[in-house]
DNA sequence: CCCTCCTTATATCTGGCAGATATTTCTAAT
DNA sequence: ATTAGAAATATCTGCCAGATATAAGGAGGG
């Protein structure tokens, strides 16, 4: 199977909610999917490229002088109704604090325990950025009917981040006796 | 900040604990690291030949004709460290699950649960996995100074895996009345 | 009115990296 | 002896992030 570009299925999804120019859908991906996405200029302008020729968006004048703001066409929606249809594809994980304390005993014991610690303060302030992100979504769009498709994405990172912080005081625990 | 190659640490470490082929190598990664951690061929290979080329690794006869195994040097474990202390470079993470949730309207709200289901059922075997492979090592590695770490990393797993679950069911419960 | 700084905006290049694939050698089973 | 499969080495394509170059417009101060 060919891979996919997943960009295309962002930047898409993006320009399905409104009409904007490169630049605003990279910050529309950065702050509204930010927790579970994202895109870079590298990607983007090629793909925007891409979906022009094929049809599935249209570019529009800017809002100033050699500008473009893009918009999807009919085509375009359906294409992103088929690309989220396609099998999820799992990028293999990489934990950059997992393969250093597995090989904890060659970086030593304290410098672990710093990294959980720095990994569990990081965690904490993310928890407390999704609790506040679940208030502001619940008012701004209370009613939509994206509402409770929004709600279980943010429900995923408060969860993530909570057994991120369970964890911390486990592996702290485990660490204990650790040279 | 030049990007460094996350392949030397992982293929370091891998060596560190026993002299290898690429093959064995790749074996190991993902057999042993294979939680957090992945390579491929395309890596290791130029990885392999640039770490002889610096030093940090040996070529040694391997265990047939054309075959090399290959041996960390003294030079290597000093570099291990230094890569190790590093700090971590974290990889934005692209959920494609999430992300087919955030425009779930699109994609309709049946799929959705079954995409949810999907992942629950997924998440329970990961469990599992995480669960026999603590009662394993717990045994085989018994007294090892290498236990407490190696144990941070299966605990991870494990919280990782009930906090998907878990997430599973609130998810389930924010699509109750959607459409 | 001009200078400067910040934001918006477009675009390209390098290099990390995954996944697929081609090829050869060894081993085990039939 | 033949064949199937595993072990092993290697390369290529294309996705992708991050850095960087460039320039236009707006805001603010002097």
């Amino acid at each position: 199977m060919a891979r996919r570009s997943q960009t295309e299925m962002a930047v898409l999804g993006a320009l399905s909610m409104q009409p904007m120019t490169a630049y605003a859908l990279r910050e529309a991906i950065r702050d509204v999917l930010g927790h579970f996405w994202s895109e870079s200029f590298g990607q983007i302008y090629p793909t925007l490229q891409a979906l022009e020729q094929q049809g599935h968006v249209e570019r529009r004048e800017g809002p100033r002088a050699g500008s473009s703001t893009f918009v999807i066409t009919a085509s375009g929606t359906a294409h992103l109704h088929e690309l989220l249809s396609e099998p999820i594809t799992t990028t293999p994980s990489r934990n950059g604090l997992l393969l250093r304390l597995f090989f904890g005993r060659t970086l030593g014991s304290d410098r672990c325990r710093e990294l959980i610690l720095q990994a569990r303060a990081d965690a904490e302030r993310s928890l407390a950025d999704y609790e506040e992100l679940r208030r502001t979504v619940a008012v701004e769009d209370a009613g939509s009917p994206d509402l409770p498709y929004i709600m279980t994405t943010i429900s995923a990172g408060r969860h993530s981040a909570q057994a991120l912080i369970a964890w911390t005081e486990e592996a702290l625990t485990l660490l204990d006796g650790a040279t």
